[in-house]
DNA sequence: TAAGATGTAA
DNA sequence: TTAGTTACATCTTA
């Protein structure tokens, strides 16, 4: 047998040393020509290091920085001296292993001074991962942020892709191609694999070179570049959504530019703090490494010398504007919206600015010079956590830009928040902010104003009240400066992305903390509005102090016996109302709650399950808002937990995950939840980034979720977490609350009382389902899961989702399902419970024979 | 003003 | 790898 340890990348530390190492390596030079059987061994052994190496990475995560580095910097001393054996025993240390899995690349040499250089790459996916402890990381990641997607970005290691949407939005923030390439080269610790670099290339070619003009009303296809034009015209798609009239494309001159000021900023370019910031502190490190300043300053000054150009055009409908953009997309093209407000005498001006003082935060700033980097606005996302002044950003762009603007909320609530931040932020005359919602109907006094609407309220496609139906021809009637889309995740809904076409605007600024959906058109995103603009880092601005800590917790409660049986019998509705009424979890709640208010915190218990809502509220004398909930009472039930220091507790349906503005609480329990939305974890964790006091000296907020052990929500749960984990929070697994035997006064002590919530919650429920009509409206549709059904569960772990049919085979699964949750101790160290599972499987004293067995258990597994 | 109907998101 | 459930927002009707 060959050697099949693989080099560590420290092993080339020369040139010359790397072509040695490429022939030691049993893999041939380019990875993608390994033979399957050397693979196949390859990477029986690489699953080892790569357990190992991960084994290795979750116990330094919980160490200090500082002993990390030392211990584990690249390259380092301790590499160097497994150059000597190279091919024996020496086992690869690098927490970086884990990130490439399966392949191995130590034949990229490495460069002479890696250790000063923070990136390493995996060409085959064009993945990109970041040392944060490198001295240059800070550099690293604003260049990263610009040209890749963030994947994940934990305490030490980032990982960022490059993708076609990442490299067309830098494009689009106006690097070029050779400052993508020569900045990446330089930061990485290998020279840039050529097909990276083809990659690069071949992506950012045709980028920005098309784009899309609103004039009078109507749209263009717009390009400086003739034959791009024509190439388009030729599209099969394309060529036939062309507004005739015109012959050919029209010939017009490409307005110029100046320095543009972005109001409440200290200069015009966003960037000019990195780069003072880049200048002013240069790490150690001679030579080439000294000039990534110069990128930046390059990309914002070099933008416009010759005075006109020509622009070529034609038109499209407004009907063919998304298929127009999606086409282009695919075939490489990507539209840019862009808007020379400054040089669009046709819109009249909006009298509104930031009132004086008003400083906006640096990522703000960032964020909206990526906007305006080249003195017009682009269109685009910016991704902000809740709390972080998302609004703020919104309304900065309104003032830059000074046209009429139009606001998209997803509830009503938000439309009056967003109108009271207009007033709040800028000198805006009240007159000229306009609600446009079921209830008031009013357009600005002026000729241009700013209207606040709700989706809902503008997409709507059923027969409309007359108002609402003036209303939408005045929107649609005229050409808006700036769409701003808040939760603009919505978005991509088959009925929401109808405002895209049906509202025309000339630079669209979407907003979002969580871009996430659980269907696969989040990418759509793409063409509906444009790339992501910029994407905060919620772990580093929670240090920077403007958005709170938190400590996030699972509470894993186990299920009384009868409790259990009585799950494994029940229909997935049943299910579900059932691991939310654990007793167990009903402690739980207590307990922490308990806790919490004597500490000062303002909870809020979130519950989907409106059953077990009601019941823990009503059972722990608390207040509750749902659905269900009339408007006065919902104000009244607010203003108390606000103010009223006697309330402190407040339970809330989903109604809470967006349509409420909630007050601020600094501690948040979840007992039932939406299956596995990431989204919703995400912004219910934005519901205590917020908290006043999160400057105080060791202040942090709480997140619980209550999890009944050995059922779904398992296995939901980590699908949940999945966000906020890369995000780099660290999710710890409680089994036993401290103390809580000792807790008096706790609910359902006595298996008597236990019972007793059973047998209630069964016949409720029960009740609810046959009855259609009698019991309260709470169940009054049939409740009743049509037999079959939800068969989400099975996967791994969990129970199966379907209804039980075999106990025995129910059983098995849940072993299974058992097995995994009890590994899974620290899941910011293993994302994923695959790796989790190996580990498991890998686990000492067993044979290698075992290993094997187990291994091809796992494949098989993975593959049905 | 409240309740029903409908549509939609997740 | 779905399909099904639940709740919210709108508008209309009584």
């Amino acid at each position: 047998m060959p050697p099949k340890r693989k080099a560590p990348p420290g092993q080339a530390t020369a040139s010359k040393a790397g072509r040695a190492s490429a022939k030691s390596t049993p893999g041939p030079a380019t990875p993608r020509s390994v033979g399957s059987s050397v693979m196949s061994e390859a990477e029986e052994d690489f699953d080892e290091d790569v357990s190992e190496a991960q084994r290795q990475r979750e116990e330094l995560l919980s160490q200090e920085a500082d002993e990390f580095v030392t211990k584990f910097t690249f390259g380092g001393k301790r590499l160097q001296s497994q150059n000597n054996d190279t091919g024996g025993e020496g086992r690869r240390q690098d927490a970086a292993t884990a990130f490439f899995r399966k392949r191995d690349f130590s034949h990229l040499p490495l460069k002479p001074d890696h250790q000063n250089r923070p990136l390493w790459i995996d060409p085959d996916s064009c993945t990109v991962v970041l040392e944060r402890f490198n001295p240059l990381a800070e550099q690293a990641t604003d260049f990263l942020i610009t040209i890749a997607e963030p994947k994940s970005r934990p305490t030490f290691l980032h990982e960022y892709a490059l993708t076609p949407h990442s490299l067309y939005a830098a494009v689009s923030v106006g690097l070029r191609p050779r400052d993508i390439i020569n900045t990446l080269d330089r930061f990485l610790k290998t020279s840039l694999p050529d097909i990276v670099r083809k990659k690069i290339e071949d992506h950012t070619r045709s980028f920005g070179k098309v784009k899309l003009v609103l004039k009078h009303n109507k749209y263009f296809v717009e390009s400086v570049d003739a034959e791009v034009l024509q190439t388009l015209l030729k599209d099969s798609v394309i060529g036939g959504l062309r507004v005739h009239g015109s012959d050919n494309f029209t010939t017009s001159f490409a307005p110029t530019m100046g320095g543009l000021v972005i109001p409440g900023t200290q200069n015009a370019a966003g960037l000019h703090q990195a780069n003072l910031r880049q200048a002013g502190k240069n790490p150690g490190e001679g030579g080439n490494a000294s000039n990534e300043a110069d990128l930046f300053t390059a990309l914002n000054e070099e933008d416009d010398d010759d005075d006109k150009e020509a622009v070529h055009a034609f038109e499209i409908s407004d009907a063919n504007v998304e298929t127009v953009q999606k086409r282009c997309l695919d075939i490489g093209f990507p539209i840019l919206e862009e808007y020379d407000f400054r040089n669009d005498d046709v819109n009249p001006n909006l009298e509104i600015d930031l009132r004086p003082n008003t400083q906006i935060r640096p990522y703000q700033e960032k964020s909206l010079s990526k906007m305006f980097g080249n003195g017009r606005a682009k269109s685009g996302i910016i991704v902000l956590p809740c709390g972080a002044g998302k609004t703020l950003v919104g309304i900065t762009a309104a003032c830059t830009i000074k046209k009429g603007v139009i606001v998209l909320c997803t509830s009503s609530m938000s439309v009056v928040q967003w109108r009271q931040e207009f007033l709040k932020w800028s000198n805006i005359n009240p007159d000229d902010v306009a609600i446009f919602t079921a209830e008031s109907k009013n357009k600005f006094s002026g000729s241009t104003g700013v209207i606040v609407t709700t989706y809902s309220m503008v997409t709507n496609s059923r027969e409309r009240s007359h108002d609402s139906k003036k209303m939408m021809d005045f929107l649609r009637g005229r050409e808006w400066g700036l769409m701003l889309l808040d939760e603009v995740h919505v978005v991509p809904a088959e009925m929401f992305r109808r405002v895209i076409s049906s509202i025309k605007s000339h630079s669209k600024l979407g907003l979002t903390a969580t871009l996430l959906r659980e269907d696969d058109k989040i990418s759509h995103l793409n063409f509906l509005i444009g790339p992501k603009l910029y994407e905060a880092n919620w772990m580093e601005l929670s240090q920077q102090g403007h958005i709170a800590k938190v400590q996030c917790a699972e509470v894993w409660c186990p299920m009384p016996t009868e409790f259990y049986d009585e799950y494994l019998r029940a229909t997935a509705r049943m299910r579900r109302t059932l691991y939310a009424m654990n007793p167990r979890k009903f402690q739980a709640c207590q307990y922490l709650i308990n806790y919490h208010e004597a500490r000062g915190d303002k909870i809020i218990v979130f519950s989907d399950e409106l059953y077990s809502l009601k019941q823990y509220a009503l059972k722990l004398k608390k207040v509750f808002i749902y659905g269900g909930t009339s408007q006065a009472e919902r104000m009244q039930v607010l203003e108390n937990f606000q103010h009223n220091p006697a309330v402190n507790t407040l339970f809330l349906s989903k109604i809470g995950d967006t349509s409420l503005d909630l007050p601020e609480a600094t501690c948040l329990i979840q007992i039932s939840s939406h299956f596995g939305s990431r989204r919703q974890e995400a912004q219910r964790l934005g519901r205590i980034l917020r908290a006043k006091r999160r400057n105080d000296e060791g202040f942090n907020a709480f997140f619980y979720s209550l999890v009944s052990k050995d059922t779904q929500e398992m296995y939901y749960s980590s699908k949940r977490q999945a966000f906020l984990v890369d995000q780099g929070y660290a999710f710890k697994v409680i089994t036993q609350l401290a103390n809580i035997e000792n807790t008096p006064d706790l609910a359902f002590a006595t298996p008597q009382e236990s019972r007793e919530l059973l047998q209630r919650t069964l016949v409720d429920n029960e009740r609810g389902a046959e009855d259609d009509v009698e019991t309260d409206d709470l169940f009054g549709r049939p409740g009743r899961g049509s037999g079959g059904g939800g068969g989400r569960g099975g996967r791994r772990g969990g129970a199966a989702g379907n209804g039980v049919r075999r106990t025995a085979g129910m059983l098995s699964e849940l072993a299974g399902g058992h097995d995994m949750a009890y590994i899974e101790q620290n899941k910011a160290a293993n994302k994923g419970l695959r790796g989790a599972k190996k580990k498991g499987a890998g686990a000492d004293g067993q044979s290698k024979f075992f290993k094997g067995l187990q291994r091809e258990k796992d494949k098989s597994k993975s593959r049905g």
